[in-house]
DNA sequence: ACTTGGCACTCTGCTTCCACGAGTGCCAGG
DNA sequence: CCTGGCACTCGTGGAAGCAGAGTGCCAAGT
């Protein structure tokens, strides 16, 4: 059904149209890409296409476009990722070096990335639930108040307020560090239930309402329901052609300020170490129909970029490799 | 120069300008402002007006459009600030009281703000230099690698690596810690360089290598530069009146996406306790001179909104202040 | 069976033209 | 100083016409 020039014509309307987002026709096409076969040919095969549905046309003496299948087998079986270039390697990796912290690193590599593409980057804290606990601090704010602050591998410190039903003392206070902090050290916050089940019992009993206290907030604010983080940024990229989102432009920007909607996005990713893209329709998200949407994960987290379908397939995947790749190995190493 | 009617015009132009988004004729602005006057009248004032430069119209046969003066007048002497109503205070409150720790008073204030006014938001951090430490807790990650981590009165937490020359053991770690926390406790970080500069002497020669460099990481990045943040949202509602931004959302989206522009917006901020408003051309920053600024300080940090000069100020005035009110009070009492 | 040139057809986009209407500026009279 | 009247300007919107791009299909060539 489709042998492989007309494969190739697809790759060639694809590419015209990415970088002209004009609709492309059968003429330019012939001349523009040596393809050795005449316009009348290439139109047969765009007609061939088309009924296929990888291809249709705005209006009758309009050229050809892809469809969000087209674009499919387009990034399926025609393109292959584009590597960045060694210089653009060494900017990358001395960028990201430049960080002094986690919120620094994410930052980076959100401006980063959105400038590599020219589309809007989204990267994902270290999720928690994965992390693994290297400090955890009590600080005693007030007779009934503490602080818990919660220092992961990755880097990422967490802070919860625990209110007290009544005072405690510094000392019980630092009971409970002491025994909270042997019991987590080094384990996973997935691990945490587990470890920390029986504390209660193995604990003085004079603490142990505080414990409790400590313990639930513990429980419910960084194991049950991790908070997930993620920043956004070059959103200006959306407006870089204006014709990609005649009217739409509200409901992505919309989509796109919406944490839940970001995690929805980066968390749809199964495997963690293939970039994944979501083509138009394809996306769940309601608002970003409109879009495609590339993301790969680091290892802790995931991080991608969002853009019109009529997007630079090959180089935004090799993009966001190359910036998961790098993030991943810095946090990792941190 | 300005009777009284004149102004009356003026206010009935922006009035009505802001709420259609039409240029407002003479006929139209006569009856349905009930001024007790002709059109013909209305028209003489406009063209004095326009003599003046507060009102233009885009072309001759159209209606007037107030000017970047003609706005500030009306904000200075024509407009009274649109206090809440008794349930949308409620709202806030109560919306606001809900938030479990620094970082969500800041989401929700921002969500807060940029629906009560329809405009973008943007809400800054407490500022670290005025804030009093509450505890400074160092943590060793690895035996050349230690962890500040520093909680102000604001429940700001900040975080900074401090790589040794050479490994340290855990017990000179906690010398230090004593000495910090008692030096610290209590001071605002302005004040730390006076505190700290005798440290090096008045501490034990064998550990002095190692407060050395932490010392100057506290100094350089919580004092000399302290890291300011702010958060932004609801840039979905430029969008709104596709019409305001004819071609101009670009620069805006990108200015805003700078932290160090939202800083300057925010921190032009002299008198904190007063709302300052910005319109079009008084905009230092060159991307946001076809918007409004409208901004005030609560506390330790400030608050506002950036929007078209064809913006609502008596409601958004209003809003930010009570904003900021709360914001304030929340922080100030956590 | 596939390719190719030719040709008629169908659109869109652009211009021109024209009439309409909103709105103004000005003037003379109350 | 206000008001009604009137001529003038100018953008808007619709109609008409035209050029260009692109298609679909057919018949002939390889």
């Amino acid at each position: 059904m489709l042998d492989d020039r007309k494969l190739e014509v697809l790759r060639a309307i694809v590419e015209d149209f990415v970088s002209t987002n004009e609709p492309v026709g059968s003429k330019a096409l012939a001349e523009r890409h040596g393809l050795g076969v005449s316009p009348a040919t290439v139109r047969n095969d765009m007609a061939a296409l088309e009924d296929e549905g990888y291809i249709t046309h705005p209006h009758t003496s309009a050229g050809r476009i892809p469809t969000d299948r087209g674009y499919r087998l387009f990034v399926d079986r025609l393109s292959q990722v584009k590597p960045l270039s060694p210089p653009e390697r060494r900017a990358i990796q001395s960028f990201l070096e430049g960080a002094v912290d986690l919120d620094d690193v994410v930052r980076r590599s959100v401006r980063l990335l959105s400038q590599l593409t020219h589309q809007v980057a989204v990267v994902q804290y270290p999720s928690l639930s994965r992390a693994e606990v290297r400090h955890l601090e009590i600080v005693h704010l007030a007779p009934n108040r503490l602080l818990l602050v919660l220092i992961t591998d990755s880097g990422r410190v967490e802070q919860r307020v625990v209110e007290l039903h009544g005072p405690v003392s510094d000392d019980d206070v630092s009971v409970i560090r002491t025994l909270l902090g042997e019991r987590l050290h080094g384990a996973t916050l997935v691990d945490t239930p587990a470890k920390l089940s029986d504390l209660p019992e193995a604990a003085p009993p004079a603490i142990r309402p505080v414990l409790t206290s400590v313990l639930s907030v513990v429980l419910a604010s960084l194991v049950e329901k991790p908070e997930e983080r993620v920043v956004i940024g070059g959103t200006a990229n959306l407006t870089r052609n204006a014709l990609d989102f005649p009217r739409t432009l509200r409901p992505v920007l919309e989509a796109l300020e919406e944490q839940v909607v970001l995690l929805r996005l980066l968390g749809e990713v199964n495997d963690p170490t293939t970039v994944h893209v979501k083509i138009g329709e394809e996306n769940a998200v309601e608002g970003l129909r409109s879009t495609s949407v590339v993301t790969v994960g680091y290892g802790a987290g995931a991080l991608g970029v969002v853009g019109p379908t009529r997007m630079d397939y090959p180089g935004a995947i090799g993009s966001v490799r190359a910036v998961a790749r790098y993030v991943g190995d810095l946090l990792a190493g941190a």
